[in-house]
Formats: structure tokens, sequence, C-alpha cells
DNA sequence: ATGTATGCAAAACATTTGCACCTGG
DNA sequence: CCAGGTGCAAATGTTTTGCATACAT
């Protein structure tokens, strides 16, 4: 039940944060614009608004529940915060996502900021190619 | 004379380019927004409209003479592209920028697409953190 | 001249906010 | 019950587009 989740970090536990909370949750391999997760709701019946979308996904991004990307094309999207950090590797092509981590890459980026005198508080590595099952077509 | 270069890449060289580019020019240190650049033409007393600023923008990036970027914030800022690939390093109290590339990071990226199965198309990678002259600033 | 580029205003999106009403603890 | 949460509609900020006019070649 998420509703204790939904506590643990401070927010009263209201139905559509269970449910914006369920779906984020079911759909674990997705990173979802906030246009998308309204639509699963209305898709599951549920009844709620778009800016009730926004808003509690912005307070579950403060809560640390979910992160916010900011890929290209001119709008967010989120993803469940599973506490391991990592990395994205986005299909032109198909859209899809492989998340990874690398340490090596990770000691660097810590080395660099540290050379520029920075305090890093974060990093976003995003590598864009094609996936093998598309390689072959020719559009 | 930027004209010519804009012949190069197939763009017929009017004043509100010719203009834009001399700005992208001039500020190649900073990235820059589109209001930017068109706040940077209205200064220089050219009556170029704002429309016309994305236009340009998104041909030159089409030609491979900008770079565009979607760093946080919900805009995109434009960067000359001086045809070396490099990160970045963003404060996140001032929004100053820095460029960087580190050799190690480039071939993990390379080698990390090719464990995948993908053909690696581009990448960005962006630090986050806060510049020494901030540290000591408790807000 | 003539097809393309531009300016302006309006449209299209993504996201936020004001406000009266509803709901969870 | 009552503070906080929600829905709706309107506001905001960014980027795109339609169309009549202006310009580069």
């Amino acid at each position: 039940m998420s509703s204790s989740e939904l506590k643990n970090v401070g927010l009263k536990a209201t139905l559509p944060r269970i449910k914006i909370l369920e779906i984020m949750q079911k759909n674990r391999a997705d990173h979802m614009r906030a246009e998308e997760v309204y639509q699963a709701l209305r898709e599951g019946g549920e009844d709620v608004g778009l800016a009730t979308v926004y808003r509690v996904l912005t307070q579950f991004e403060d809560a640390g529940l979910v992160i916010r990307h900011h890929f290209e094309g001119g709008h967010a999207v989120f993803e469940l915060n599973e506490g391991h950090h990592h990395d994205h590797l986005v299909c032109v092509k198909s859209g899809k996502v492989i998340e990874f981590t690398d340490p090596v890459i990770e000691e660097r980026q810590q080395a660099i900021a540290k050379k520029y005198g920075f305090k890093m508080t974060d990093h976003t590595l995003i590598i864009y190619g094609v996936s093998s099952e598309y390689q072959d077509n020719e559009d």
C-alpha cells in the first residue's frame, strides 16, 4: 500500500496522490510525462485534474519520491526514484530508455568538478544512439 | 564577414541571419536563450522579431552552426557549434557554465553504448554544482 | 521578377495559479 | 471540524505558425 510511503515523506494520503504513486510504480521501466500520467489515471477511471498531476509530481520530486528529467523535446519526464543513481541510454529511433551506471565515469565526474572548484550537487549523462533492432532499417 | 558562412551551409545571407550569427559569435562563452538573442538584437538597434529569432536559430541548428541544449528551466539555450564536442559544468547558484571534455569519459561512453548494442549518435553530460565563489554563502 | 524570409499577431503547448469546493485525519 | 488538497478555468512562459509584405539574388 502506497499510503504509508506518502506519510513517511510527510504527505497526506489523498486519493490522487495514492493513484499517481501507484501508476509510477506500475510503470517503473518508463519515464512518463505529466500528460501520460494524467491519461493513465483517466483510463483507470479516476477523475483527477491535470493541474493536480503537476502539483503532485512536483511534491513527489521535492519529497525525493520521483526524479524529473529534461530530455529533448520541451517537456519534462518523471521516473520513480529508486535510490540508486543511474544514467540513461536513449534510442533516438524507438525512444527506448536503458539505465546504467559506470563507476569510472562517476569517479571522473567528481574529479572534474573538483578540478574546477565546484561542489557537485548532481549530474545527468544521456547517451543518444540507435539500438540494435533499428540499425539495419534504413528509413 | 558571416555571410559567407551562411552561404556555405545553404542559407541566404539575410540581415537577421547575419546579425544573429554575429551575436552568437560575439557571445561565444555564453549559452543564450532565444529571448536573450532577441534582446541583444534590439539593443543593437536591429528590428528583428522574436519569431524570426526562433526560426533562424532552428535553421542554424539544422545546418550545424549552433547546438540547442535543454538544461533545467523550461527553455532551451543555444551555443555556437565550434566543432569540438564538450560537456558542461553548470553552477546552480550563478548559472555560470564551464565547458570541458574528458577522454576517459568519452571512451567509457563508447564502450557502454557498444555493450548495449547501440550505435552512439550523440551524448550530453551535465554536471551541476556550486562554484567556489558561492560555496561559503549560506543563503 | 520571384521565391524565400520576415514581422506581427494569433495559435499551440507545457506548466502554474487563483479560487470555491471537497476531503482526510 | 478545519487545514490542506483538489478541480476547473484562466494566466503564464515558451515556441510555432498563418499570412501579407519586404528582400536577396
